[in-house]
Order: C-alpha cells, then sequence, then structure tokens
RNA sequence: GCUCGAGUGGUGGAAUUGGUAGACACGUUGGACUUAAAAUCCAAUGAGCAUCGCGCUCGUGCGGGUUCAAGUCCCGCCUCGAGUACCA
C-alpha cells in the first residue's frame, strides 16, 4: 500500500477536530505566542494556490512555536464586508450575507483539507453583529475623544466639555479644524447646536464637508488608499473629487507618533518606508504674505521647505480651490479667472495627473509683497498647486524649483538665482535649461543670508521670519484624514443618529445596531445610500439613523484583539485577555496592505492605548510579506488562418497566434492533445505538428486569473499529492518573501521525499521496522546537522532551505538504511510542523498515544557535530586547485606546512615562489604564488 | 521623476559573518528491474576546450575598483518588479 495520505490526513484533520487540539487558553505558566495571518475576504472563486502560502508558514511557525513550550494563539476569521457580494446582489437579489455564509463554508472546507492548526473556537466574521458591535462601539470611542497636542494622546470629549466651559478654548493645544477663539461665557451661552458644532471640529470621529475621491460608477466615496492612478482600486473606474458631508478619521493627530512607532517594528524595511512615504513628513517654515495696493490688509500663507530661497520668490500661486482667489481676483481679469477655476474643476483626477507636464495657469491681477525684499510679486491659479496639502498657496522659485521654473519659462515670468553650486559662479537663468533644485549650495543675492550654505539659511530665515511675526517653522504631513462613510450596504451600519441636524451617537446598550433588510440594494431616488430604503430606520425616539455605512477597513482595524477574547459579550475584550496576550508577535499577511490596514489598524490600536484600553502601543511587533503568487500560463500556437497547432520549438517556421491553454491540459509543458481537442468544440478537429512526437507548449509568467486559465486551485492537488506534499511544495518553492511562478513541475519531488520518508519507517506491508538498535555516529551525525539546520531555518524564516534539510536527512537516513527509533522519532517531531499529518500517523505507529504537537522539540547536541578532520580546499592565487584533509585542531603553522607539501601543490609551485599563506581555521587554504 | 527591492545553469532556487559558486529539487540523457506500465534504484547533467577517466579556461545583468580571496563590499551603468506621483 506504501504511504496512504489520504486516509492519514482525514484521520488526523478528525482527530485534531475532535479533540480541539488546537484549543487555546489563557495559561499564566506558559509564555503567550501570538500568530496572526491577515484574514482573507471569503471571494465566490475559493481559495486558489497564492492564498495558503502565508497560511502555511504562519502554520509551520506556530507549530514549532508549540513545540518550543509556547502557548499560542493562532487564528482564523473572515474579512466578509466587501463589494463582490453586494453587487452580486444587485445583480441577483440575492442577500449579501448568504453569499458570504456559502463563500466562507467554501473556504473553510478548502482550509481543512490543508490541516491548519487554526483555533476555530475564536474564528470571527466582520458582518457578524457580535462581532461588529465591538466595531461600532469602537467608532463611538473616536466620537468621544479629541487629541492634546500637550498630552500628545487621544482624551475624553467629556472632559473637553468641562474645559470649555472654564476655560473656552484658551491655551488649548488640540488638533482640531479651523476654530475662533471664545471665552467661557461664550460657551456657556452656546446653544446645544452650536456647541456640538464646535465639539465635531475637535473629535476623531468627526461629520465635515470635504473634498473627497467619488467614484460615479461605484456609486460611493474612496479614501486615498483605494485610489490608485485616479482610479478605483475595485474595478479600475474613475474617480473625481467631489464636496460632500462625510464621515472622517483623525489619523493626521497620529501623524508623528505613526512615523516615530516604525523605528521599533521588525517590518519589512520596504514596507515601513512605504508607510513613511505615506505619511510624507516635511519640515519646512510657513510665511505669511501681505497683499500689495488695495488689497493691502489681506494676507497669504503658504507652506515652504525652502524657505531659504525666499530672496528667489518672484511669484505666487494659488490652488485653483483657494479662498481667496474671488477675493484678490481684479475686475479685468475676473473672467479669464473664473474659466480657469471652471475648467480645473471639471479635469478629472486622471487627465490632471496624467497631463502633469502641460502646464496652464491663470494671472489674477493681484500682486503680494515678498515679505524680505518689499517686491511686488504677481499672484497667479494654477493646478499644480494642489488644495488638500499644506495652504493650497505657495511661493514660486523658479531658479531652485523645477515645477516653478517651468511654469515661469511658459508665461515669461522673471527668474532669480539665490543659490550657487559650492565653488561656482552666478550664471544666467535666462540660459539655464532648467532650475538648481538641490539643498546643496551656498546663498547668493539674499540680503542677510548671502554667503551662508543652503542648509544653514534655512534656519537663519526662520530664526529672522519668526522675529519678524511673519512665519515660523512648521512640520506638514502629506497623510490625509480618512474619509470613513461610504454609500453602501454591505457594512457596518454608524451607530449614530441625528437630532436637530446633529449627529449623536447611540447609548452603548443599543449595539449592535443591526445592518437593516432593504428591498434594493441600490441608492435611492434622491440619491441617499441604500439603507435610507429600510422602513424605519430611525431610533426608538423616531430620530433618523445615519444612512452612511463604514468601509472595508473599519472591520479589519482591531480584529486581532477581538481574537484575545472572541466570546465576550460584555466587552470587546477583557483586561485580562489582553494582558496576557498584549500583541501580534508573528504577522503575516500581502504588503498591498501597506498603506491602508497596516496604518488604520496602527491608529486605531493607538486610540483605545490612549485611552487605556489596550496594554501595547503598536499591535504588529514582527511583521512579513509573502510574496504573490503569480500564474504560469501555457500556450499553444496555431498557425494563422488555420486549425492547425505547431508545438513550440517549431512555431518560429509559421505565422503563429499564442492562445492560453487550460494548464489542466498540461504536464511538464507536455499537451494532452486528446484533451485539447475536447476542451472546446472549435478544437475538435484540430491538428498538431508535434517535435519528437509530442506536443510542447510555451509558457509565460503572468497574473492568476480566469481568462489566463493559469489559476491552480489547491484541492485538485491534495486529491493527487496529499495536504503535507502541497505544505511541503508551497514552502520549496523558494523563499516566502519572494514573488515566484507557480510552477506544479516540481511537486513530485515533494512527493517522491514523503514516499521515501515513509519507506523508512515501514515495508512494503506497512509493518513498523523500528528498532531500539543504538544508532551510529553518522546516523546521529545526520540527524543533529538536521535538527540544528531546521531549527535555525524557521527561526529566520526560510522555510525554503528547511525542507531541503529533511530532503537530505533522508537521503542519507535511507543510504544508511537506518531504521532506528533512536533517529527516527525525533525526526518526526522535526518534520511536525510542516508536515504535521504523517508526523502524527508516524508518531502514533511509533506507541505514542498522545498527538505529537504535545511533543517537545528536539534540541541538538553538538557532540554528534565534531569532525575529526576538515577538508580544506587549497587555492593558488584565490583558485580552488584541490582538497586536503587535515586534523581540525592542527596548528597554523603546521597546515602551511601540510599544504605546501602536498602531492598535488609541487605542480603549483614549481618555478613560482611563495608570497604569502593564508589559512583559516576549517575553512580556506590560499597560497599566494608569484 | 522620486523611494524601495531584485537580476546566479534548461527551470525553481542554495551559498546565514567576504572564504570550495550552483546545495536541494524539477527537467533531460543513459542504464537496471519489468511481458509492459507505474513505482523504485544507479549514473551523468553550468559553458567551452582537451593528447574527451590527466586536466585547463571562462562563468553569478554590464563596466570598473578594494582584497590573499567578491554572487556577497565600494563606484558608475543596464534591465525588470513594487510603491508613489505637480506634496512646494
Amino acid at each position: 500500500m506504501g504511504y496512504d495520505f489520504q486516509r492519514i490526513e482525514k484521520k488526523w484533520q478528525e482527530y485534531w477536530s475532535k479533540n480541539q487540539t488546537f484549543k487555546v487558553c489563557i495559561d499564566q505558566n506558559k509564555p503567550k505566542y501570538y500568530v496572526l495571518d491577515m484574514f482573507p475576504y471569503p471571494s465566490g472563486s475559493g481559495l486558489h494556490v497564492g492564498h495558503p502560502l502565508g497560511y502555511i508558514a504562519s502554520d509551520i511557525y506556530s507549530r514549532f512555536k508549540r513545540h518550543k513550550g509556547f502557548n499560542v494563539l493562532h487564528p482564523m476569521g473572515y474579512d466578509a464586508y466587501g463589494l463582490p457580494a453586494e453587487q452580486y446582489a444587485i445583480q441577483t437579489g440575492t442577500h449579501p450575507e448568504i453569499t458570504t455564509e456559502k463563500n466562507i463554508l467554501r473556504y473553510r472546507e478548502q482550509l481543512d483539507k490543508i490541516g491548519f492548526s487554526f483555533d476555530w473556537s475564536r474564528e470571527v466574521r466582520t458582518s457578524d453583529p457580535k462581532y461588529y458591535k465591538w466595531t461600532q462601539w469602537t467608532f463611538i470611542q473616536l466620537f468621544e475623544s479629541w487629541f492634546n497636542n500637550d498630552t500628545n494622546k487621544a482624551e475624553r470629549v467629556s472632559d473637553l466639555v468641562v474645559y470649555f466651559a472654564n476655560n473656552g478654548n484658551k491655551n488649548l493645544n488640540a488638533v482640531c479644524d479651523e476654530v475662533d477663539d471664545f471665552t467661557d461665557a461664550e460657551w456657556n451661552s452656546y446653544t446645544e447646536r452650536q456647541q456640538q458644532e464646535l465639539l465635531m471640529k475637535y473629535r476623531l470621529a468627526f461629520i465635515s464637508e470635504t473634498m473627497v475621491n467619488w467614484c460615479p460608477e461605484l456609486g460611493t466615496v474612496l479614501a486615498n488608499d483605494e485610489v490608485k492612478e485616479g482610479l478605483s482600486e475595485r474595478g479600475g473606474h474613475p474617480v473625481e473629487k467631489k464636496l460632500m458631508k462625510q464621515w472622517s478619521l483623525r489619523i493626521t493627530a497620529y501623524s508623528q507618533r505613526l512615523l516615530d512607532g516604525l523605528d521599533n517594528l521588525d517590518w519589512p524595511d520596504s514596507l515601513k518606508e512605504m508607510q513613511r512615504n505615506w505619511i510624507g513628513r516635511s519640515e519646512g517654515a510657513s510665511v505669511i504674505f501681505n497683499l500689495a495696493g488695495n488689497n493691502s490688509k489681506g494676507e497669504i500663507e503658504v507652506f515652504t521647505t525652502r524657505p531659504d530661497t525666499l530672496f528667489g520668490a518672484t511669484f505666487m500661486v494659488l490652488a485653483p480651490e483657494h479662498e481667496l482667489v474671488d477675493e484678490i481676483t481684479t475686475a479685468d481679469q475676473k473672467e479669464d479667472v473664473d474659466n480657469y477655476v471652471t475648467w480645473a474643476k471639471n479635469r478629472s483626477e486622471r487627465e490632471r495627473m496624467t497631463e502633469v507636464k502641460n502646464v496652464s495657469g491663470q494671472f489674477t491681477g493681484a500682486y503680494a509683497m515678498n515679505p524680505l525684499t518689499n517686491e511686488e510679486i504677481p499672484i497667479w491659479i494654477a493646478d499644480y498647486v494642489l488644495s488638500g496639502y499644506g495652504t493650497g498657496a505657495i511661493m514660486a522659485v523658479p531658479g531652485h524649483d523645477s515645477r516653478d521654473f517651468a511654469f515661469a519659462r511658459h508665461f515669461n515670468l522673471p527668474i532669480i538665482q539665490v543659490v550657487v553650486k559650492e565653488g561656482e559662479a552666478e550664471t544666467d537663468p535666462t540660459e539655464w535649461d532648467d532650475s538648481y533644485d538641490s539643498k546643496e549650495g551656498v546663498m547668493i543675492n539674499s540680503g542677510f543670508i548671502t554667503g551662508m550654505p543652503a542648509a544653514e539659511a534655512i534656519k537663519a530665515t526662520i530664526t529672522r521670519i519668526e522675529e519678524m511675526g511673519i512665519g515660523k517653522g512648521t512640520i506638514n504631513y502629506r497623510l490625509r484624514d480618512a474619509i470613513f462613510s461610504r454609500q453602501r450596504y454591505w457594512g457596518e451600519p454608524f451607530p449614530m443618529y441625528y437630532k436637530d441636524g446633529m449627529p449623536y451617537a447611540l447609548s452603548y446598550d443599543k449595539l449592535p445596531l443591526e445592518l437593516p433588510k432593504v428591498d434594493s440594494y441600490l441608492p435611492t431616488k434622491e440619491g441617499n445610500p441604500p439603507l435610507a430604503n429600510a422602513n424605519n430606520w430611525v431610533t426608538e425616539e423616531g430620530y433618523p439613523l445615519e444612512t452612511n455605512t463604514m468601509p472595508g477597513f473599519a472591520g479589519s482595524s482591531g480584529y486581532y484583539l477581538r481574537y484575545m477574547d472572541p466570546n465576550n459579550e460584555s466587552e470587546y475584550f477583557s483586561r485580562e485577555a489582553n494582558e496576557y496576550w498584549k500583541d501580534v508577535d508573528l504577522y503575516i499577511g500581502g504588503d498591498e496592505h501597506a498603506a491602508g490596514h497596516l496604518i488604520y489598524s496602527r491608529f486605531w490600536n493607538k486610540v483605545l492605548f490612549d485611552m487605556g484600553l489596550v496594554c501595547e502601543d503598536e499591535p504588529f511587533k514582527k511583521l512579513i510579506n509573502q510574496g504573490k503568487i503569480q500564474g504560469r500560463s501555457s500556450f499553444v500556437y496555431r498557425i494563422q488562418g488555420t486549425n492547425k497547432f505547431v508545438s513550440y520549438g517549431l512555431r518560429k517556421d509559421h505565422p503563429t497566434t499564442a492562445l492560453h491553454v487550460d494548464i489542466d491540459l498540461v504536464s511538464n509543458d507536455i499537451l494532452d492533445i486528446d484533451g485539447f481537442k475536447n476542451w472546446r468544440s472549435e478544437f475538435n478537429d484540430a491538428e498538431f505538428v508535434l517535435e519528437d512526437g509530442k506536443y510542447i507548449c510555451g509558457y509565460e509568467v503572468e497574473k492568476m486569473s480566469k481568462s489566463k486559465h493559469n489559476v491552480q486551485n489547491p484541492d485538485a492537488l491534495i486529491e493527487k499529492y496529499g495536504a503535507d506534499t502541497l505544505r511541503l511544495y508551497e514552502m520549496f518553492l523558494g523563499p516566502l518573501e519572494q514573488d515566484k511562478p507557480w510552477d506544479t513541475n516540481g511537486i513530485e519531488g515533494v512527493f517522491r521525499f514523503l514516499r521515501k520518508l515513509w519507506r523508512l519507517y515501514f515495508d512494503d506491508t506497512d509493518e513498523l521496522i523500528i528498532t531500539d538498535e543504538k544508532a551510529s555516529a553518522d546516523e546521529l551525525k545526520s540527524l543533529h546537522k538536521t535538527i540544528k539546520k531546521v531549527t535555525s531555518d524557521i527561526e529566520r524564516f526560510s522555510f525554503n532551505t528547511g525542507v531541503s534539510a529533511f530532503m537530505i536527512c533522508v537521503n542519507e537516513l535511507s543510504d544508511l538504511k537506518c531504521s532506528k527509533r533512536e533517529i527516527l522519532e525525533p525526526f518526526a517531531i522535526l518534520l511536525a510542523p510542516y508536515a504535521p499529518h504523517i508526523s502524527e500517523e508516524i508518531w502514533q505507529k511509533l506507541g505514542n498515544d498522545q498527538s505529537i504537537t504535545t511533543a517537545e522539540f528536539p534540541i541538538h547536541n553538538d557532540e554528534f557535530l565534531v569532525e575529526n578532520t576538515f577538508e580544506y580546499p587549497v587555492s593558488f592565487n584565490g583558485k580552488m586547485r584541490f582538497k586536503l584533509a587535515l586534523p581540525v585542531n592542527m596548528a597554523k603553522n603546521e597546515i602551511e606546512d601540510a599544504a605546501l607539501s602536498a602531492e598535488e601543490a609541487a605542480k603549483w609551485l614549481e618555478g613560482k615562489t611563495v608570497r604569502k599563506i593564508i589559512v583559516v581555521p576549517n575553512r580556506i587554504i590560499n597560497i599566494v604564488v608569484g
């Protein structure tokens, strides 16, 4: 019979499930370890081989940590809200809940077949009211919080109300929208509505009229990270800017803490870099320019990272949306300015981005004063200045900013050089091809800073403008507040209602606010979100409830916390659970979440941390991005105009068209011709030009997709080879972090390895052949070398080399005809994290009645690895010429003598002088001759 | 444009601290076993040269450099991938 993986895998999957082998509870006697996978969105097409890659790695690590005595939390759940189920509902009327449930069942079935050690008693689903109750609860926490810059953390709005009643907003250093000063007396005289409006400007979850990314095709707004190159991430539909009243999260309050927190995280550098870029901190100064002439009372504030170049500012540019545009535009320019503003407004984001090289703008007719030169400079508007960054206005320094340079050239505006490269002389800017943007250089034509290096001039200018009261050093961030409303059905309802036009939070005992049934999943005729279709969508008192729903990232922002205490009915999680499990020790998932989920989660966690609800400031200590598995598409080559197909090697002889062919019809690039003929009716009578009697297919590495016929789902492979083979093979494919093409060609090798391993323990009739005979030195060496290698490979997440270490060991033990318990029992434990089913079976057959998961991981003993001799590679001038076995403890000078007097050395020494001998003990001997 | 990452046999990849380049596996070729197939086992397999079983030369994207020694470090390029994009 041999290795009967189907029987074995079924048996152990049932055993684990029945015995709740992986159920985990708080155990103060054991150290905790929390291994988390990014939970999947259960899509209709089920798992393909790319999904389990990260799960297999995390499962190996979890099982390893259990063997090492840790209490391992390794949960799984579903990110169950999402667009596809909703779109399916719109098309078919099927409630998204039904579609989602069906997909989850399919996912679960597929996951179970791979033999993961998840504690399913902790499963969470973001769409489950028992879960989203806590998403809504957290939203209320955000609504009831504001950010105090003095303490650098979130505090309660209730405390803010007390402060306002006693002090007004004097001396308050909060992150907020623009607020005028008010006194305690004024505050106390305000109506409730006025007070609520003011508080809204401080809340961490707030509603406001903001410029949002509106996607007409999807009928919803999107957060910045959901827009890629002016198109929606989902579906690739055009996105436009639109002013709408929406919920947002004041994540910008945490910009600096989100940036600083990265330093101590064990995350890939590339991912940290992406987050740093996304946060986009830049240091500079804000400077106030007074308007010249009739408008002399007005002022324009700009942000610049180069205050040193202030003397070179020869004009100003405002974003077309800037609030002063109307006010400052002169009568004779009004028409042109209005036309430009209208034109700019109607340009899609995509157009604006792709037409970056086209310079456009319009003079307003107004002038400002350069505060340092007192020269009048013209004020223009142009859409290369963005309303959303800095102050939406810039001082243009065409000599030292390439965009300003292009603009000045186009509109014939003056250019002044104020920075010169060290040691170079001033040149005529009218002859330049480009501006000099570098900070390396010395100031010229710049009044009191002339002669200073630019870096020093930046500091000196900031000091001067602060003294003059016309500006100050400031820091700007690119990060925007997260827009949190979606005009969709399938998402968490906001626990909010409206009274007198202002939103209020529901009381906690009203949670969860369950998603209502609706007749239509589309927006209403009036253009309101789908929830407006619900009957009676009001509070008990009759106040209307919020009709927007939360975005996809709401449910995923704090799910790792719920896993700590998933069945708690009265709290999100208990203090005890949080203090025990603390944070995620290892988080594995894709890097597509760098600017989304991983920033929102960190923010979410920090707010809860500030409120004393969680004990760690950062949620994910170590993070690994598993690479994507790309598809490997196969092609057949049809001779144009015929139904004749030519084999890969001969395709150049004919004009051909390459067609994707289903990868299930191809094995080792050889086409199953009959299968192909039956694949589609049009190929029934196809003819073939073969090479060596075979039809060889071409291949290409592409994204896995249905249309390319290259999707590999794991079920068929498990059917054919078993889960243990799949697990080993996915790991053997290459380094975890690397993108790699899926190619089943190599899977046979891993399958052969497991069968070979089986034969070490069992004979042809499946009788155990293990003996209690004492192991030999060679056998012990092979085992202990492997223990050492496999342990260190798991610890550094090098799973592919771990698999190869197993193969080497099994090859060696087979050669030694080893069948000794002393060797093969520990070996089974070593393998258990990678191939748990076969290891359990062997373990049981060896007479153990407990699951192998309870066994202690073997520790290698260096004594068995000691060698008496080392085979030195002997090099001459760095080129290896021969090998020489010498005792390991031989003295350096003896090694030199031995090498020089070796028989093979003579030929290389003949007629040469030995200039130098390098001996690195137990490494290498290099003889330099000349 | 900017930021980050990667380029090693026919293929996936290994080489952890600068120290034998190509581990392990696939594929291919030849052989054993078998009526045959599957399975299994053995041998060869970077390229080139060779008085083809002594051996030599070249070889980790390209060009330089440091070093006794470079896939690994430094400088300059090329190609591919990812992120981001008028961020002042």
